[in-house]
DNA sequence: GAATAAAAACCGACTAGTCGGTTTGTTTTT
DNA sequence: AAAAACAAACCGACTAGTCGGTTTTTATTC
């Protein structure tokens, strides 16, 4: 059994969620981390051959969690699916507020190495084209009315990360969830088709 | 005359700004700045008491002539300030490109520090505010249907945050400001009181 | 099931280098 | 001559990653 292995690698990555999100990528560092998870700098690179590989394996975790709930809503209508998302808001949020900061100074660093660049550009893109034909789909069964799918798609998402982006800047300037709340309220109503 | 002393000036900030936007504030070292105007590190610290207080004093400059804008855009009816917006959108997805990596990640790690949290929030509030009583303005001179302006501006800036946000994950992903230009008419349309 | 060998996991001092900032002394301007 | 501007060597703190050696786990043999 590699009980003891698995217990050092999971404290690892615990430690460097917790320090990453609390401090940001760079302000974590190594030593403080080792110490946290309380294993040696040797344990460390024994299960992680970088930093960097460290934090990209923890994004590899987040992708599935994401990949998770896609294909848990796939048999689901596309409003359900849009239901389903407006009540995962404060989650959401809650994550982002915590996680995005860390994601966004890894990237503005790390997105200059193609490697990184193309493996993160690579799920931001899938995601893209999977709402893209999310849409797609709304206006074929008739729940949406004609729109060009690629360009609401893109209106949505920017709407979301612009969003996510205020909530960052200025927590306290707006209650965010409502704000989030009311714009999807409104984007349906344009979006849904009236049956009469 | 201090016209040595100006130069120099000068020299760092565009040095500064040439390195920050191509390498990134913390891989841009102060020795590189130096290195790259053609000074010493003695001139440097004596024009800026920290790499920070550089990077403040850019930022200051950006956000006047964000203000001096504003400011020429004072007695246009709103509409008319709106097709100014589009027009700029050229250069501002260019200037964006350059610029807001920098800021996102300096303000990622100094948005910790109090003080200069609330230096940065101050113009984002402000904006936000002007931007707020510009919609009012449209809806009371009668240009804008009936809408919350305040729900409204939060919704723009949004998405013209989340549209800039992606420009930079991945600038070949879409022609952004041709996206840009169609989401803002999409939105302009529904927002324009049609005149019978 | 004990003995043993091999492999995996782990430790922590150490390296080699970076970087923001300081200090001391010199030149230029006023 | 006084003050401002500048040069360049220097400092100390910090950090990602390495390496030789040790302990623990696993596989193998008897």
């Amino acid at each position: 059994m590699q009980q003891r292995s698995e217990e050092t690698r999971s404290k690892i990555i615990s430690s460097a969620i917790k320090l990453f999100s609390t401090r940001g990528f760079n302000a974590a560092s190594v030593d403080d981390i080792c110490k946290d998870a309380e294993i040696s700098k040797g344990a460390f690179y024994h299960h992680f051959e970088s930093k960097q590989a460290l934090f990209l394996a923890l994004l590899d975790g987040w992708l599935q969690t994401i990949d998770n709930a896609i294909e848990l809503s796939k048999d689901k209508t596309v409003p359900e699916t849009f239901i389903q998302m407006t009540e995962a808001f404060p989650y959401i949020f809650a994550t982002a507020g915590e996680g995005l900061p860390m994601f966004l100074e890894f990237w503005l660093q790390a997105s200059r190495d193609d490697k990184i660049w193309q493996a993160s550009i690579a799920p931001y893109r899938r995601y893209h084209k999977h709402f893209t034909s999310l849409i797609k789909k709304g206006v074929d069964e008739g729940s949406f009315v004609q729109v060009d799918p690629e360009l609401t798609a893109r209106m949505i998402v920017s709407m979301a990360m612009g969003l996510l982006l205020q909530s960052l800047l200025d927590p306290e300037g707006a209650k965010w969830e409502k704000t989030a709340r009311e714009i999807t309220t409104m984007m349906m109503n344009t979006l849904l088709r009236k049956e009469a």
